[in-house]
DNA sequence: TATGAATGAGATTTCATTCAT
DNA sequence: GATGAATGAAATCTCATTCAT
């Protein structure tokens, strides 16, 4: 159910997947994000998507033009929000303090995470091994979101709202809280009882008073 | 050379192996940090290790025993300083400041990770996918070694040096830092630049306002 | 040709055997018989059934599957006529004498065994070794076979044509006559000159003076 | 100690065997006879026998060496009887009925069978693949042993004590109900409780009758 | 003599991919 | 389009045998 929703969501039918395609990507997503990539085969994804074997290769040429057919468009609508086009001008307007910036991105960014932890999981299992991922994700990440949230960061700096390091440590140190969060949270320790508003509210904490300007 | 050194640090040649048990071991570090446990064939580590395919098999029963055979002991290096029995009393002797504390254990950890590097990389990317070793990450990390950083922190608040957080979200705050930072400078982006000394030192100030306590 | 035929009527058609799959098992059975099965590579059978070794997995999940899917009903085929739910019946009705009964038996089975005689020479010497074959040995021949059996010796020795022993014993007697012509007649001894209608006709008749009731 | 004795007994010290090699034959001989020769490995014996994988290759060449320097003198035992030069004239006159001749033979080979068991179960096992060994039994049994007994059977018939049937057909009735008695006694249901003196004299009194003179 | 590490040929099994139906 | 039998290359693993110590 909420699985078709994700893949429609995903691969918005405008690419006009066939039901077999679907359940191929489902059965796909879910063999790869337990067991990765490489110890997944082919004759299982089949039997768990419910087709023959040949229609997987019908519909992808190789395994691993099913691998990439997710985690292409998957990096891409995880990274969206970021990219698009005029976000640094909707957003400085949008929000006055970084605070509320950061508050609105990670509300934003996590709900999608939670819904979609097992691409985000293929993700960063299957990026290190794959170099077409590798360079997608250099490509992205690395230029356009980066990129952006350079001036992002510039921005509130110039308003005095951030120290004056140099943007790209205050990325990196604001990523890893972030990320941190999620990863313990989804990958590593789910099974504990996380209350989310207050750890974000924490985690935001944390993040505001260690980019704090001196006074 | 500092392969060799490596191996021997790792498993103490107490454990009395082969000259050629070390270019298996050595070959297969290799191979698995770079293309992954499930992606590299014993064939390929015999080759890269100068022995014959069996010799393989008559050390490690399995190709999942010469994963574990590595993995283990490095988990336990990697953890080691932190399950030093007395760390508490030690370190709170030790260290005055928190911040005092944080440096040293930043720095110690940073050394052994750049020289195990290839190790670390073979943890993260397996561990997900071998249940042994979730298992023995679970038993090491999350009780030995936060059952230590919890008297830690603790200690710290009781100081009046660290804000009156849950210990357990602290904990994770500076975590998430720190290995953000090994993680981006190691993994994702070892190809730049990277200011050990000041990135480091920006680091822990950070943490240091992000956990300071209300004034 | 009788191959073919062989493999029909064992796995009667009905279960849909491909023509790559009959020629699996008959090269299986050639090969079982003549080399043992633990002697016999499964490549070796692939290259006589002229398909490639990984169709016989396909078809087989392991080598031993193979092997039980043609023992298994093998002992069936072996077995049935004494299986025959009303044989018992039958047989005292069409048969007077227990001399006829035993005369007509060992016709229609020793045809069989002609014609099966790769297939029991593999059942004698797999299954003191394969467990699963042993158990449905014991479960069939041990009871059900035997169990007709008993019936039929104690119905002749009420009629008084065969001697007052426990009718267990009398079983092992003729069973050892008869087991004991074909093992040397076609195992031990086939190059020899074997005139089947007289050396029947004379264990019968050692077998009926030998349980002949005393007079 | 029991084993000792039997491996003390097969292989006359004469031959002077090492403690080391005792143990391998003895190791040898338990996993033959329990998994077969195919399916036992060097090193399963060198392990059970408590020796390094070498040291079995410095005494037996192959491992089919190793099998052959068991089967061959356990053969050799087992038929030792029948082969002494004058067996005829001796039983002969040792024995006026030839069911006392049965008697004492039955009883004599089955003291060593039982002792033998497993060597008894190695041979029949092993002879059909072994060449070597079908030549030996071949050699052995069918002439030496036959023809002793082509003696003794038509001696018994000239005395009229046993009906006028080729000798060939003789010996095979008699040996069919001595071996289907081991053999079902020993291999086929050794659990069951068998009452060897009792089946002993029935099988006698069966062979008797069956081979009694046409009176 | 005994050892056991090392070998390499070969055994079993897996699996991505093709193709006739 | 869909199927699933067939393939064959490659993967994991076994094992008899050798040989330096």
């Amino acid at each position: 159910m909420s699985d078709k929703e994700l893949i429609d969501e995903l691969f918005n039918n405008a690419d006009g997947l066939t039901e077999k395609q679907k359940q191929i990507i489902q059965a796909a997503i879910e063999s790869f994000a337990e067991k990765g990539y490489a110890s997944t085969s082919t004759s299982e994804i089949a039997k768990k998507a419910g087709v023959a074997e040949g229609t997987i290769f019908r519909h992808y040429k190789t395994k691993k033009d099913l691998l990439l057919s997710i985690a292409a468009p998957a990096m891409a609508k995880l990274i969206a929000p970021f990219v698009i086009k005029d976000l640094d001008k909707v957003l400085n307007q949008d929000f006055e303090r970084f605070e509320d910036f950061l508050q609105a991105m990670i509300e934003n960014r996590m709900k999608f995470l939670n819904k979609n932890l097992t691409l985000f999981r293929i993700l960063i299992q299957e990026i290190p091994f794959q170099p077409e991922l590798k360079a997608q994700f250099k490509e992205h990440i690395a230029s356009k979101v980066v990129e952006r949230f350079l001036k992002v960061i510039t921005h509130y700096q110039e308003k005095g709202q951030i120290i004056d390091l140099p943007p790209y440590t205050v990325i990196r140190l604001v990523a890893s809280s972030i990320f941190g969060y999620l990863i313990g949270r989804n990958l590593l320790f789910p099974e504990l009882d996380w209350d989310d508003q207050v750890e974000i509210e924490k985690t935001v904490n944390f993040i505001m008073h260690g980019i704090a300007p001196k006074k």
